[in-house]
DNA sequence: TTGACGATAGTCT
DNA sequence: GACTATCGTCAAC
């Protein structure tokens, strides 16, 4: 089942960012499907949160997409190297959205180790931002898209994630939002070696 | 297993 | 002109 637009207009990031683990991120661009399990995610909560792109209700040409209502694409060139993935979350002009941290690769494996030029399958595939756009073929081609398909949408696959499998940690790489940095915003699930380790 | 460090380019001040 | 929601490599432990 393909989560539909009301899911991502949840008020509450910090729940979808809990939710989407366990839940499947699906690609399909020139034919190529590909696919993974969510394993790690990150909450960015817009005005109130330093580490936010849109704190303070910054609005700019790059950001503009987080202002759209839930269920957009955002993605964004980070160090002049990376595709960063987010899922825009809540209504219009609330500027919430959820980091894809890291995925479990599940579908089209062969595509996703062409991309990201390994021989075989290893914890290395999916972990971490910019690796998961790799494996699934995320540029900023794909800013703005919709999250109901065809080109990118994610799956329900009745994976249950019990409570006590998701671990709360501080997020990383932004030590530039002061005490926001502090805030146990990043979501994995317990053990899952696709996610960071420890 | 952990820690330092360079690569690299778009965005904002 | 400075900064960045990172990754892979290499060296030391």
């Amino acid at each position: 089942m393909i989560l539909p637009p009301s899911y991502y207009q949840n008020p509450d990031v910090l729940w979808v960012s809990q939710d989407l683990l366990g839940k499947f991120l699906m690609t399909k661009f020139n034919g190529i499907l590909t696919g993974g399990m969510i394993v790690e995610t990150e909450a960015y909560k817009g005005p109130e949160d330093r580490a936010s792109h849109a704190y303070n209700m910054r609005r700019t040409k790059r950001n503009e997409v987080m202002y759209w209502r839930g269920g957009y694409s955002y993605v964004y060139l980070c160090y002049g190297i990376h595709y960063i993935f987010n899922v825009i979350t809540n209504i219009e002009d609330i500027p919430h959205g959820v980091m894809l941290r890291s995925i479990e690769p599940v579908v089209g494996i062969d595509h996703i180790l062409k991309r990201r030029n390994k021989q075989k399958l290893d914890h290395s595939v999916g972990r971490g931002p910019g690796s998961s756009t790799q494996a699934l073929g995320i540029t900023t081609a794909h800013n703005g898209e919709s999250l109901q398909g065809p080109l990118i949408w994610i799956e329900d696959r009745n994976m249950p994630v019990s409570k006590e499998q998701i671990v709360a940690l501080p997020r990383i790489g932004i030590d530039y939002a002061k005490e926001d940095a502090l805030l146990p915003w990043r979501y994995k699930i317990a053990g899952n070696p696709y996610a960071s380790p420890r």
